[in-house]
DNA sequence: AAAAAAT
C-alpha cells in the first residue's frame, strides 16, 4: 500500500539534493566484500552463528550479520555509523530497527527531546518512525529547492478533481474535504502533519468518514492512493476515542488481545503496513505489532507481551500464534483485509475463514470489518460480503499511480527470445540514460525458478539484479527488496510475491517478462510503477502461451486509453471463441461486468509513444521501431542494444529456463 | 497452472 505523500524513507530521497543521496556509492563503499548481485545465503559471513535452522535465522540474526559485515566486525548493535547514508534510506531497516530491542534506543537518541520527553505510558522506548524526515527537516535548503506542496508529497492533486467515485449502501456518511473536517484527535493531526500530508486523497475523503461512523466497508482504490492511511487513521482514532486501548499492561497474561487486526497476503506487505501504522500511532498510547512467518517467533512474541492494540499479520503465523495461545481475537473490534480479493482467493480463503470464523473473533456486526483492494472480482465480492454487515461499497477512480500515468506497451516476443529482448531493453535504458540513477526496473516472471535463473543470467551479463520469491529465506527476500529500493541493485526480478501493495517509489519500468494468467495480477504488477504522481512505463512480453489473457489485456488497455497493437487484437479475437474460451480462471470475467464498479474506464487519454505493430521475432531487431517513453522518461531505442556483446552462450550452456 | 502463507 503506497503512501506517496508520506515522508517515508524512500520517497524522502526525492527531496534531497543529489549530492546528499548517493546510495550506489555508499552501499558499494561500505560493503566492499558484498557482491551486490548475489543473494545466496552463503555470503552471509556470520550465518553460522545462528544455527543450522534457517527458519531461526531471521531478522535479528540478519541485522547482526549485516552490521558486522558493514563495519568489519561483529555484534555491535548499539553502534551505528552516523554517516551511513545508505541505511537512512533503507525502508525495511526502519522496521527491523524498531523490532529489535537494542537498536531502537540508539535510533531514538537521534531525536533528543522528543522521545525522551514523553512520559506517556508505553511511549518511553518508542522509535521515531519519522526518523529520516525529521533529520532533514532541519535543512531548510531542501524545502526551498522544491516548489509547492505537490512536489513534496508527490501527489498530483489536480488529478483528483475529476475522480469518479461510486458508493452504494445505506446511510452513507458524506465525504470530507480536509482532515480538519473529521476530528481525528490531536495526536493524529500532529502525525498527519509529520507525514507532510495536508490534504486527504479521494479514498481517504470517502473512506475515513465511513470507518469513523463505525460502518463496514468494501473499498476499491488503486494502490498508491492512500489506502493504508484510509483504514489506519480512523482505526487508531476510534481506539483512542472509545478507550479501547489496553486498560492495563498485561502483566501475568501471556495472551495478547489486540483490538484491531490487519491481514495482508505477503510478509513484506505486512512489514510495510506496520511501518506506516507506526507513523500514524507515533506518540499515542496505541501499540502496533507485526507478526509474520519466516522470522524467529521469539522477538515477535516479546513485542506482543509488551502490549498490542493493532496487530499486522500474515495469516499463517497468526494462526500459529493463536493456536499456541499467545494471541486471542476475542477483543477484536476492527478487522481489515488488505488486498482483500487476494486474501479471499482460493489459496488464502480457508485460512481467512478459519481466522474469522473459528478462532474467537467477534462476528460481523460485533466487529467492524474493512476490505480494501485495487481489484475486486465479482465472485470475490460475493464471497467477501459474508464477512461484512450492512456494508458500504466504495470505489474510487485511479489516481496518480494508475493506468493513465502508466504507458502500457505489449511486445510479441517468443519465449526463446525473451532474454535477448530484455537485454536489448536494459542496454537501451542504460545507454540513453533514460532511467536516472534512482530509476528502478522491476521484472516479473512466472516461476520462482525462473526468477533465480533470470537474476543469475542478468548478473552474469553485467546487470545488477537481485531476485525475490517465496523460496528464498525471509532474510534474502528482505535484503533483495532493500538493495532494490536503495538502488544498490536497480533491477529486481520477482514473482507475484512482489506484485501487490509494495510501495517502491522509484520504479520507472515494470517489465512483464512473463505475463500473468490473471489480468488482475497484471493490474497489480504494473501498479508498482507510475506511483506518487510520476509517470511510469510497463512493458509486457507477450508470447504464444499468453493467448488466454489476450482478451482481458486488450480490454484493460482500451479502458486505459492505451494503444493496442493490431496483432494483439487478433489474439484477443482468437481467445474469445473456441472451447478454450479464456481458460478456467476466466470464469469470473465471463458474463462480464465484474468491473461493473468500473474505475478503469476513467483514465485520461495518454499520449506520445508509438506502438509496435510488428511482432518481435528475435531474428532481426531492426524490425523493431524505436519506442519512445512518455513524458518523464527519455527515449529508449531498443535497436541500440543490437551491438551489445552479451553472453548468449549461457542460454544454452546452463539450461536455465 | 503459479504463487503466497506456519514449522
Amino acid at each position: 500500500m503506497a503512501m506517496p505523500w508520506l515522508n517515508s524513507d524512500s520517497s524522502s530521497t526525492s527531496r534531497l539534493p543529489r549530492s546528499v543521496y548517493v546510495p550506489h556509492l555508499r552501499s558499494n563503499e561500505v560493503r566492499p566484500s558484498d557482491p551486490p548481485y548475489s543473494s545466496t545465503i552463503n555470503n552471509e559471513p556470520f550465518s553460522g552463528l545462528y544455527g543450522s535452522d534457517r527458519g531461526q535465522r531471521g531478522r535479528s540474526g540478519f541485522r547482526r550479520g549485516r552490521g558486522g559485515r558493514r563495519r568489519g566486525r561483529q555484534r555491535h548493535e548499539n553502534e551505528r555509523d552516523p554517516f551511513d547514508v545508505s541505511e537512512k534510506f533503507d525502508d525495511l531497516r526502519v522496521g527491523e530497527e524498531s523490532r529489535g530491542g537494542r537498536g531502537r534506543r540508539g535510533s531514538g537518541r537521534r531525536i533528543p527531546g522528543r522521545v525522551q520527553g514523553d512520559k506517556k505510558r508505553g511511549v518511553e522506548n518508542e522509535t521515531n518512525p519519522f526518523d529520516v524526515g525529521d533529520r532533514f527537516d532541519d535543512l531548510e535548503v531542501i524545502d526551498e529547492s522544491f516548489e509547492g506542496n505537490a512536489a513534496n508529497t508527490g501527489i498530483n492533486f489536480d488529478a483528483y478533481e475529476d475522480i469518479p467515485v461510486e458508493t452504494s449502501g445505506q446511510d452513507i456518511p458524506p465525504a470530507v474535504n480536509t482532515f480538519a473536517d473529521i476530528d481525528l484527535g490531536e495526536g493524529l493531526n500532529e502525525n498527519i502533519k509529520r507525514c507532510k500530508y495536508v490534504k486527504p486523497t479521494p479514498i481517504q475523503r470517502h473512506a475515513i468518514p465511513i470507518v469513523v461512523a463505525g460502518r463496514d466497508l468494501m473499498a476499491c482504490a488503486q494502490t498508491g492512493s492512500g489506502k493504508t492511511a484510509a483504514f489506519c487513521l480512523p482505526v487508531i482514532s476510534g481506539i483512542l476515542n472509545s478507550r479501547l486501548a489496553r486498560p492495563m499492561p498485561q502483566h501475568g497474561s501471556r495472551t495478547a488481545c489486540p483490538v484491531a487486526l490487519i491481514l495482508s497476503p505477503t510478509r513484506e506487505l505486512s512489514i510495510q503496513i506496520y511501518d506506516e501504522a507506526k507513523k500514524f500511532a507515533y506518540q499515542t498510547v496505541i501499540k502496533v505489532v507485526v507478526s509474520y512467518g519466516g522470522a524467529p517467533m521469539c522477538q515477535q512474541l516479546r513485542n506482543l507481551e509488551r502490549g498490542v492494540d493493532i496487530l499486522v499479520a500474515t495469516p499463517g503465523r497468526l494462526i500459529d500464534m493463536i493456536e499456541r495461545g499467545r494471541i486471542s481475537l476475542n477483543m477484536i473490534k476492527y478487522l481489515t483485509l488488505d488486498e482483500a480479493d487476494r486474501m479471499l482467493d482460493m489459496g488464502f480463503e480457508p485460512q481467512i475463514r478459519k481466522i474469522v470464523d473459528q478462532m474467537g473473533m467477534p462476528p460481523p456486526g460485533a466487529r467492524q470489518t474493512m476490505l480494501f483492494s485495487a481489484t475486486f472480482p465479482c465472485e470475490i465480492q460475493k464471497l467477501a460480503s459474508e464477512f461484512l454487515s450492512n456494508y458500504i461499497f466504495l470505489s474510487v477512480g485511479r489516481v496518480g499511480s494508475s493506468s493513465d500515468l502508466i504507458a502500457q506497451r505489449v511486445e510479441f516476443v517468443h519465449d526463446i527470445d525473451k532474454r535477448k529482448y530484455l537485454m536489448d531493453v536494459l542496454v537501451s535504458q542504460r545507454a540513453s540514460g533514460a532511467h536516472g540513477k534512482h530509476a528502478l526496473t522491476l521484472v516479473f516472471v512466472e516461476t520462482k525458478r525462473g526468477a533465480d535463473a533470470l537474476e543469475n543470467w542478468l548478473s552474469r551479463n553485467g546487470f545488477p539484479a537481485t531476485a525475490i520469491h517465496g523460496d528464498k529465506v525471509q532474510m534474502e527476500r528482505e535484503r533483495a527488496l532493500r538493495y532494490f529500493k536503495t538502488g544498490a541493485t536497480p533491477i529486481l526480478v520477482a514473482t507475484d510475491v512482489a506484485a501487490r501493495g509494495l510501495d517502491i517509489p522509484s520504479v520507472a519500468h515494470v517489465i512483464n517478462f512473463d505475463l500473468p494468467r490473471d489480468i488482475d495480477d497484471y493490474v497489480h504488477r504494473i501498479g508498482r510503477t507510475g506511483r506518487a504522481g510520476k509517470s511510469g512505463l510497463a512493458t509486457a512480453f507477450f508470447s504464444d502461451k499468453n493467448l488466454p489473457i489476450a482478451k482481458a489485456l486488450v480490454e484493460l488497455m482500451e479502458e486505459a486509453n492505451q494503444d493496442v497493437p493490431l496483432w494483439l487484437h487478433d489474439y484477443a479475437e482468437r481467445s474469445s471463441f473456441g472451447s478454450s474460451g479464456g481458460g478456467r480462471r476466466n470464469h469470473k470475467y465471463r458474463g462480464g461486468n465484474f468491473r461493473s464498479h468500473d474505475f478503469h474506464s476513467y483514465a485520461k487519454p495518454t499520449d506520445d509513444y508509438r506502438q509496435h505493430s510488428i511482432p518481435y521475432t528475435g531474428e532481426d531487431s531492426s524490425v523493431q521501431p524505436p519506442f519512445v517513453a512518455d513524458n518523464n522518461s527519455a527515449a529508449f531505442d531498443v535497436s541500440a542494444g543490437a551491438n551489445f556483446n552479451y553472453d548468449y552462450g549461457s542460454i544454452e550452456a546452463t539450461g536455465w529456463d
